[in-house]
DNA sequence: CCGATAGATTGACGTTTGTCGATGTGATGC
DNA sequence: GCATCACATCGACAAACGTCAATCTATCGG
């Protein structure tokens, strides 16, 4: 339940890793927001989010690059929209998605 | 076998997720580099590690701070220590443990 | 040598994750 | 209304993961 309600808890808890030992509940956050890294199938449509051209992908356009099936796609997307790394836009039938700067950002300074 | 001979092949991978779309092999790669970051016990570590003062850490005083079982933590930090973000030195009966900065960088490299 | 200590390895376990087929939902076109 | 298309959700299953107790391997001090 309310995977939208959290999602964005991370935001102060970004300092840098060498800057003070973490504590649990942030690591734990974090941990979350890199697991959603950690998968080849989300890095690449997260990349390929990231390099098109207009900034925003259809989700229709990352199926059968991915080559996986269209459920298993589905699942990444949602994974990656839940960590806040990127955001979706539903237009008519198309969902259209686009990588969250500031997120990915926080992520970023925290290996800074 | 031979976790130790291949864990810097992503040397050469970590042009910015934005600038090109990844390929399959780094995406593989990544992950894995990304996966070390996703447990909450080892973000911990890896920030116990690089704020000690000296810039290294015993491993006999990471344990009690982390709460877990000592092969636990020897688990995660061989984890860690495979995806290349910290280096292991042994000196007597102690393991030290010092954050590889270059590697670090290279996954931040990723998200800028 | 011997006992003690630090830490890595092994084996087993419950849990989480990635995957797919089947099904549900909501918008579009005729 | 009805068929169709894009996408999300569900249910099931195998593989991977985190964890610990038990054990193995070095190293040090007598």
């Amino acid at each position: 339940m309310a995977a939208r309600t959290n999602k964005t808890n991370i935001s102060e808890c970004c300092a840098p890793l060498r800057e003070a030992t973490i504590d649990d509940a942030s690591a734990v956050l974090l941990a979350t927001a890199f697991g959603a890294l950690a998968d080849p199938a989300r890095l690449r449509l997260l990349s390929m989010i990231a390099t098109a051209p207009s900034g925003e992908a259809c989700a229709c356009d990352l199926i059968e690059p991915i080559g996986k099936s269209q459920p298993t796609v589905s699942h990444h997307l949602k994974i990656l929209t839940d960590a806040g790394l990127v955001v979706r836009e539903k237009r008519g039938v198309w969902a259209w998605y686009r990588v969250n700067a500031d997120r990915v950002g926080q992520l970023r300074a925290v290996l800074g």
